[in-house]
DNA sequence: TTATAATGTAAAGCATATTTTACATAGCCT
DNA sequence: AGGCTATGTAAAATATGCTTTACATTATAA
């Protein structure tokens, strides 16, 4: 899975702190979503989507199989 | 956050182990699903929201705030 | 009545997600 | 050089997701 969360974040011109207050997680858990460290619980893939005005399914990308 | 698991799965007249083997996950964490014990990991709803050929946001309904 | 299929519960164990705290680095500004 | 902002690493602790195994319940059918 690929996520596209750096990319939307600068494209906003927004800060890892200013995302991760938004979707009240840390700034440590929105690093590790963004270096590929983990993948995020629904709910918080649910709440970054929205951060962006986007679905699930645009801003990660499931690869086949 | 609300899952249609079963009713979608009902409406394909599917049992949970069917949805558990295409899925690639045991019975018990499609019962588990179904009846709320937990939510689902963003890997395992968008293969379940597939199998229903749906997007997750179509299969779990995240309640506002 | 017995058998079978579908659904359910429970508990232990392993895997993954998230937090917390503390420290490191690199760029920019003065 | 010193200070600030943004980004990064690391490790331990807690929470949540998923598996495994074993057994219980309900409905239906022979």
């Amino acid at each position: 899975m690929v996520s596209r969360i750096q990319e939307l974040r600068k494209e906003k011109r927004m800060t890892q702190e200013e995302l991760a207050t938004l979707c009240k997680v840390t700034r440590q858990t929105i690093i590790s979503l963004e270096n590929g460290r983990y993948s995020p619980s629904i709910f918080l893939a649910h709440k970054i989507a929205k951060v962006f005005g986007l679905s699930i399914e645009q801003v990660f990308i499931f690869e086949e199989e």
